[in-house]
DNA sequence: ATAATGACATACGGCGCGTATGTCAATTAA
DNA sequence: TTAATTGACATACGCGCCGTATGTCATTAT
């Protein structure tokens, strides 16, 4: 004894390899990365990797799949914090948007993931997101402040925007200008889903959206 | 004399590179499509390739902006036999739709497109279908029948709706159910850009869209 | 007719991936 | 306690693919 558990020693290495490989794909991107290189500068070989992942999308799937639960979470605390779930609902669509932006998430999720795993609504992971956005608007047509559209039909069609935007405002040459138009827009499409026309009389939410993006 | 001109062969070896590549890109993707492969497929060499169009980033571009091309007339053929601005307007999200449903847009375009090429909207082809999509929201405006709301905005929010809605319709086990669940939940957001509330009293516009995906 | 351009093929070197094999420590059994 | 076994990881090998450097031959220009 003396030496660390074996357990120890293997979620070690493995979390070593995924910090190496997350951190090598989200610079230099999925097909430039070389595998000796990121492996050794975790002080490991190939080795190690094709024993603990198979083979390079391996790596790239638990990568991903430790990316898209830190999304979760963060979505999760944004919407326990709102007051109602319509506002709630809005700021979960504006962190989805936020988190967009980060170049990590745009590279390694948005663009290699769907070219190598293919596409992303077929995830086990991303779909967490999507659970969460149709569980609200489940909610919110149950409270009857939405008008009655499939939860998940809209969740999906919603964070199509959202990520788009994202990727719009993320590459234009001046993303403030840019985010406040997109977010603007957003809201103009998502006062769709409120019931009694939408800009007469509707709750105040989506006036909020501009402070955190602008 | 008796020979070909010069201008033909030369059109002709890069017809030939461009098709051997959208095929193969294509069916096995960017990443499996092997140069040494598809040349000789077309009859040629990697040497062509490499004179022609620099490597093989170059020639996913080319093959890029055939498609888009491609695409752009589509839509533009849809928008003009509409009767009205507005009918015009659905139909091409309806195409728009429809085209991202084949598996070869999806693949090229969709997925391999922007992991090797980067994002899309910085691409001067997909660029085209948005600016189709811009300019006919700017005259719904000028028209009075959408809200005030900056064209590019909604037209890039529209455009990531329809993506991500056809890449979920095409990967669904039941394509035509998803098909259904999603073009009402678009019909919904896009009331949000109508004036007058949406549902009452809006064009049967919408509805037709019912009909042209189910 | 000779020179020069350029379209394309051939030849070469290197890198990165996947697999097959080896080694050594840690668990388990006797 | 020791012997047997598992398995975590490293090393070694071969192949395919890419990019470049060079070669060849036809077309165009002088």
């Amino acid at each position: 004894m003396g030496h660390k558990p074996r357990k120890e020693m293997i979620a070690e290495t493995r979390a070593k390899l995924v910090a190496a490989a997350r951190h090598a794909f989200g610079s230099v991107g999925y097909a430039e990365a070389s595998m000796d290189d990121f492996t050794a500068s975790a002080g490991l070989t190939r080795g190690a990797l094709y024993h603990r992942f198979g083979d390079k999308k391996g790596l790239l799937q638990a990568v991903i799949a430790e990316i898209d639960a830190e999304m979760l979470a963060r979505l999760k605390i944004v919407s326990a914090k709102a007051d109602t779930l319509w506002q709630g609902f809005v700021d979960e669509c504006t962190a989805y948007i936020e988190m967009a932006l980060e170049p990590e998430i745009q590279r390694i999720v948005l663009r290699d993931g769907p070219a190598v795993l293919g596409d992303p609504s077929q995830w086990p992971s991303q779909n967490e997101c999507i659970r969460s956005m149709s569980e609200n608007l489940q909610k919110l047509r149950e409270e009857g402040t939405i008008v009655a559209v499939d939860p998940e039909a809209a969740a999906r069609l919603i964070s199509g925007a959202s990520l788009h935007a994202a990727q719009w405002i993320a590459n234009s040459e001046d993303p403030e200008a840019t985010s406040k138009k997109a977010v603007k827009a957003f809201n103009v499409l998502l006062e769709g889903l409120l019931k009694q026309g939408g800009r007469i009389g509707r709750p105040q939410a989506p006036a909020e959206m501009d402070k955190s993006l602008a």
